[in-house]
DNA sequence: GAAAAACGATACAGATCGGTATATATCAGC
DNA sequence: GCTGATATATACCGATCTGTATCGTTTTTC
């Protein structure tokens, strides 16, 4: 391997590792073991674990971002479609046979404290990902993009988690299926639609309080 | 304290910390130190840390299951109104200021392999919790009583996985509204009622491939 | 081709991990 | 009140953790 590789295997290995048994549970050791490297030149590239794993975070989240958008780009222009493309993107990752979750939200789960590095760029890494939902929303001329843009990212997260627990893509499936009815849904009546409109169907009697 | 408490005690203790800073963060030394108890005592409740760990999540499964359906069932009666109410018990687990995320979720992701006893633990509350939302769209006499009940549960764990990083209520009371529009389109025009009907409005044209 | 930088291998430091051993004190039940 | 069970306190075990130090070798760079 040449030297200039070994910044970028020691973040793949590690990545593996932690996809697979968690921050915590991965020591240096089995790191450096696992990507054949000797200790110092794990600690020549990264100052500490920590170090180690922010930057495997950081890694990992520009990469998963340049392929969602290659993946959904790649599928279909209309802007709608691509924000059910995601889905599509998301049940890719999901039956992997190494998939154990997000490993964002992993990273989240167990550097808890909202001042933490680890936590923070989970954060980052969530806060971009809705952005580009929110940017297909926008472009999809949805009025109200940041809300749809949630819901979308909702309906990731659920599927996600649900499919941690269950290991399958079935979630993603569903929540796709809900993506595409309320897609629809906003298509036919927009929220701003009533203004100056007669009285729609009345919904069913159901309170939200 | 009495002795018939320290169980108890250390349980309580344990999944306070386990909330706070995971699970293989969380040392033994911390958790009798907090208790106020001497390691040997722990070990004599407990054979081993994971003894803890699945015992503390055992209860808290217990509880949590009990405490949602005691809130739920004083809330209202109507069975669909019920299945709306558990967003409302969401909520108030979220907005707790100790709120770190699911507890369950959090430790299938520290323990990520199907055969870990941990793992399955998780699992089986999830399982659980999901034969709830099923009873209660049974008892509502939703037709699909199981997919409505995939539904409420992917918008419950939508919702834990977003507030666990947002650190907010926003996303529980926007997978409520989202339960409600559901059910209100479920009760409109159930599954099955296109038999023998005429063709409804057709829907936006969204592909669902 | 020489100097500088990065590598591998190993040993080790210091802390912390889960868990045990021992000896003493305290509580509960008959 | 005696007895057995359970508590405390403390010391300790071996393993493992992150991180460093040493040193000989290889690779890059000028």
């Amino acid at each position: 391997m040449r030297r200039s590789e070994i910044r970028g295997h020691l973040l793949e290995t590690a990545l593996r590792l932690f996809n697979l048994y968690g921050y915590h549970a991965t020591g240096i050791d089995l790191i450096i073991a696992e990507a054949g490297v000797a200790k110092t030149t794990l600690y020549r590239h990264f100052k500490t674990k920590e170090d180690l794993i922010l930057a495997a975070l950081q890694s990992r989240d520009e990469q998963s971002r340049i392929e969602m958008r290659r993946f959904v780009e790649e599928r279909t222009k209309d802007p709608t479609e691509r924000l059910l493309a995601t889905f599509d993107f998301l049940e890719g990752s999901v039956r992997d046979r190494q998939f154990r979750g997000c490993i964002f939200l992993s990273a989240a789960g167990e550097h808890k404290e909202a001042v933490d590095p680890v936590f923070q760029a989970a954060l980052m890494h969530k806060r971009l990902v809705l952005a580009y939902f929110e940017e297909l929303a926008h472009a999809a001329r949805f009025t109200e993009a940041k809300r749809i843009a949630d819901t979308i990212n909702l309906l990731h997260e659920g599927a996600t988690a649900v499919a941690q627990m269950t290991r399958s893509g079935e979630p993603v499936r569903q929540s796709k299926r809900m993506a595409v009815a309320l897609l629809a849904q906003e298509l036919r009546a927009p929220p701003d639609s009533s203004v100056g409109n007669v009285e729609r169907e009345p919904r069913a009697q159901l309170s939200a309080t």
